[in-house]
RNA sequence: GGGGGAGUGGCGAAACCGGCAGACGCAGCGGACUUAAAAUCCGCAGCCCGCAAGGGCGUGGGGGUUCGAGUCCCCCCUUCCCCA
């Protein structure tokens, strides 16, 4: 066996040997081996959706994090889960099933073979016997399971809603698939249309998503997203008479003290009192509800710096206004700053107070009325400035003189005794489009009985399996593929002829739950046991990118509460502590006109970049990696160059986990120097031992000289790595052990056996393999996989001398070595000798010591 | 447009509670070893002035609080990410 470090030879020598000795394997609470005595910890990543390019080190990088967690966690002693599985489904792999021309199905084979074999190449840690793709009918049997207790529940309902549809490609769009009114492919117009999907509830639980985010142990930013989703309001809700009609407009305030101040009326595009149009104005608001439609959100609400809208013809009342006050009767406008989709669809607009609504009067000459005043000093509607603060109604009948808050529950209690409005509150949340009409998902486990009834397939009659078809692509005229597929939709029930539902779950459907199955996933007989629930969870700890704080974290958390109201789960909340790691970037390049040049046309000569082909001047730039750029790194090439182990250090070195950071190739070989200088600190490359003779046996020397002082360093460094592990900014810890390899350089000779075992325990989370051939080569015939870990060891943490800073009038100015703890006067007296010639003539005023750091002597003036 | 981050040497970064700014690494420079190179080892290294000793400046910009600010407060600039 040569004794060179040689990555290549020992890294697939330790993977095979975990994998044969199942060496990460976690038993579930009952199995054999499982010792209840040892406290739990769930490390999860957020799964991948396995595409077809592979992984790159970006992702790496979260799972590199999270195996160092495991991997600690496991060496102190905890029953660690930490499994891996596939996002399978969903319209990412679709698209690549009908761009290559394969079977989804068999390209996610494919595909989750790649990214296996990747992940297994990398050294992490995962228990693969608890792998799960959520595309496999034993995985969504499950899914459809649960979305069958959200049917039982009447949270799952159909509804007509308007959706995507582009008339160019015959089909209806996914959001995601619409960029700005367009097709992301080919840039057609689109369209929203009407049509019956089915819908989630999740408005049901808007509330409790928001109110349970306090106990959770997450990234503020992510906090503050989701409940800017939900958006809670407070407010009213206030009906206004239509005149000539027996119609009534609802309307939702958050401000029912501006009320004095409405002057108009806008309703949404869609808003069914558009019908109500009075025959004069038909033709004009017809052809502007046309316009409005082909618009999305964004342009009619962000993007639309000029308001456009037309009168309706129709007058409202504002109740606050006696019949017959001229100030009561006000114009109702239909303009597509207005959404249906949000509140009541329909808007009393106060452009005295709100700043769309000031534009929108300012621009079609609506009248302006002040109804709150400032504080003085602020500016107000008297400058031609629209003030949206809190002040002093003012113009408001019986709210005249109300601070805002006041008004506010004035304002609402008057509404309530006249029976024209209450109390209420509105979330921005919206339920959730839950159907899908395309292939790659799960089928609804529903029937369409001829009776007219839709009913629920038995539990046991579960999983619904998506039928295989030669053509799974979107059908033409909207419909759902599944449609085509006559023989699988025609079924019976109980002798009457029924069709099965054709839509089929989104991409979000088997990420709802998946914590959950890695707890128990081969049980047949139900989701999950409760023993194993009872055990692992919730999540202590979930790594993933902050790409999911909103959709995924929420649609989650919405699962996991109904689960626990129907008493499946113990927890309300499925992930106690979420990390998000920052994203890797990468270098490309840039021609004079701002173009993004492909990574493989460059050239470098010297400091310089250059096109190949022309030899014109690049710019270097760090965008995200992108396979156009050509600026994708994969692993695979990493590891074959440098191991493993050195790209497990690379990316720990990189920077803190939570920080986005540049790849950069040329930075490697720093964490690959040192993980040679470790072995050969251990290792002789020119003896054919194992080790080196000072580390053959322990020498129970007395610590003393160049010993003692390792050992300092050492528990320095093991607590230096522990430290690292609060805020996973575990560039520290590498650079603490690099200091210690540093030290330990300068009198190899003197590092003892049991120093040596000591710091191969701490780099094992960190390059793993490497860890576990030094350890068996010290003569432990175990993996280090489960510890043990070490403790630093208090009084060589501490120095008896202590080096105190010295400044004069707040600049540093000499430095005294005193033994610690000794008094001030002693150190202000030395203070004041070293700071010699900073002090002649000068009187000192006072001296502000902070123990064992500085002391700052300050001048008299 | 809204929301969330981030700005520290040539580069990635470090700095616990406000207390020596730049640890650790890359690139660079000098030296040792070598016929030579690679590898390895030792050393230098924020910027400016100075032969040096030494001094001044310095954490995107401007102000403030403090004995003391990369860190706290106010304003501004740049940049990245997310959402619709």
């Amino acid at each position: 066996m040569s004794n060179v470090y040689d990555p290549a030879a020992i890294e697939p020598r330790w993977q095979a040997a975990w994998e044969a000795g199942q060496v990460f394997r976690t038993a579930n609470p009952g199995d054999a081996g499982f010792d209840p005595a040892q406290p739990k910890y769930y490390v999860l990543d957020m799964f991948p959706y396995p595409s077809g390019s592979g992984l790159h080190v970006g992702h790496a990088v979260g799972y590199v994090g999270t195996d160092i967690v495991a991997r600690r966690k496991r060496m102190e002693g905890c029953n660690v889960l930490h499994p891996m599985g596939w996002d399978a489904f969903g319209l990412p792999a679709e698209q690549y099933a009908i761009q290559t021309g394969v079977q989804p199905a068999e390209a996610t084979r494919a595909n989750t073979a790649n990214f296996r074999r990747q992940l297994k190449k990398i050294g992490l840690s995962y228990d693969w016997s608890r792998e799960i793709d959520t595309s496999d009918p034993s995985y969504y049997r499950w899914t459809q399971w649960i979305f069958k207790r959200l049917y039982e529940k009447g949270l799952a309902y159909q509804a007509e809603v308007p959706v995507w549809w582009c008339e160019e490609l015959k089909t209806v769009l996914a959001n995601e698939e619409v960029i700005n009114g367009r097709s992301e492919r080919g840039n057609h117009p689109c369209v929203r249309r009407p049509l019956k999907q089915w819908m989630l509830r999740i408005t049901a639980y808007a509330e409790r998503l928001l109110s349970d985010l306090d106990g959770l142990d997450w990234p503020e930013s992510i906090k503050i997203q989701q409940r800017e989703w939900i958006g809670k309001s407070e407010g009213a809700e206030i009906e206004f008479e239509v005149e000539g009609t027996t119609e009534k407009l609802v309307v939702f305030t958050t401000r029912p003290d501006t009320l004095w101040g409405a002057t108009f009326m806008v309703v949404a595009p869609e808003h069914k009192l558009v019908a109500k149009t009075s025959a004069s104005h038909r033709a004009s608001v017809e052809a502007y509800v046309a316009s409005a439609a082909s618009k999305s959100e964004l342009e009619r609400t962000e993007l639309a710096k000029d308001k456009s809208g037309v009168f309706t013809g129709l007058f409202a009342r504002n109740p606050v206004f006696e019949a017959g006050d001229p100030r009561g009767r006000i114009p109702i406008w239909v303009a597509d700053y207005v959404l249906i989709s949000y509140g009541t669809g329909a808007i009393m607009s106060v452009p005295g107070h709100d700043p769309r609504d000031f534009e929108f009067a300012t621009k079609f000459g609506l009248g302006i009325r002040e109804v709150v005043k400032p504080a003085t000093g602020e500016k107000s509607l008297a400058d031609g400035v629209c003030f949206t603060g809190e002040g002093t109604a003012v113009n408001s009948g019986p709210l005249d003189g109300l601070a805002t808050r006041a008004a506010k529950a004035r304002a609402i209690e008057l509404l309530e005794q006249r029976g024209v409005g209450k109390a209420r509150t509105t979330y921005k949340l919206r339920d959730w489009l839950f159907s899908r009409q395309r292939y790659w998902g799960e089928p609804f486990p529903l029937l369409h009985l001829e009776d007219g009834r839709t009913i629920a397939v038995e539990d046991d009659a579960l999983p619904v399996k998506l039928p295989f078809m030669q053509d799974f692509k979107p059908s033409g005229d909207g419909s759902a593929p599944l449609a085509r597929a006559e023989e699988w939709v025609r079924t019976s029930y109980n002798g009457m002829p029924a069709r099965r539902d054709t839509d089929t779950m989104p991409g979000w459907a088997g990420s709802c739950w998946y914590w959950l199955r890695f707890m128990d996933p081969h049980n047949s007989g139900e989701p999950w046991s409760k023993a194993a629930e009872q055990y692992w969870g919730p999540v202590d700890l979930y790594v993933g990118g902050a790409a999911h704080a909103v959709m995924h974290l929420l649609y989650a958390r919405f699962w996991h509460k109904v689960l626990f109201d129907l008493g499946l789960v113990h927890t309300s909340e499925p992930f106690q502590r979420l990390f998000n790691q920052g994203l890797i970037t990468a270098f490309a390049y840039q021609d004079a006109s701002g173009r993004l040049v492909a990574s493989d046309e460059v050239e470098a000569r010297g400091a310089e970049f250059v096109r190949k082909a022309s030899g014109a001047p690049l710019q270097q730039i760090v965008t995200k990696m992108a396979k156009s750029l050509k600026n994708v790194v994969n692993p695979d090439d990493v590891i074959a160059e440098q191991g493993a182990d050195t790209l497990r250090v690379y990316e720990s070195f990189m920077g803190p986990l939570a920080d986005s950071k540049p790849w950069n190739p040329r930075d490697i070989t720093g964490s690959r120097r040192f993980l040679d200088r470790v072995w050969r600190l251990v290792v002789d490359p020119d003896s054919a031992d194992p080790v080196r003779p000072n580390l053959r046996v322990d020498q129970q020397r007395e610590l003393a000289g160049d010993t003692e002082e390792i050992e300092r360093a050492l528990n320095r460094t093991i607590a230096r790595v522990d430290d690292s592990f609060k805020a996973f900014n575990f560039n520290t810890a590498i650079a603490a052990m690099m200091e210690f390899v540093n030290v330990l350089s300068k009198k190899p000779a003197a590092f003892t056996r049991g120093q040596a075992e000591r710091f191969v325990l701490i780099l094992a989370p960190f390059a793993p393999h490497m860890a576990d051939e030094l350890w068996r080569r010290l003569g432990n015939p175990e993996s280090l996989a489960h510890g043990p870990w070490p403790k630093p060891i208090a009084k060589y943490l501490e120095d008896d001398v202590v080096d105190i800073v010295v400044q004069v009038a707040g600049k540093m100015r000499g430095k005294v070595s005193v033994p610690k703890g000794a008094p001030q006067a002693e150190i202000e007296a030395a203070a004041r000798e070293a700071a010699g010639a900073w002090l002649e003539g000068k009187a000192v005023a006072k001296a502000v010591y902070v123990p064992g750091r500085l002391i700052n002597l300050i001048l008299k003036s």
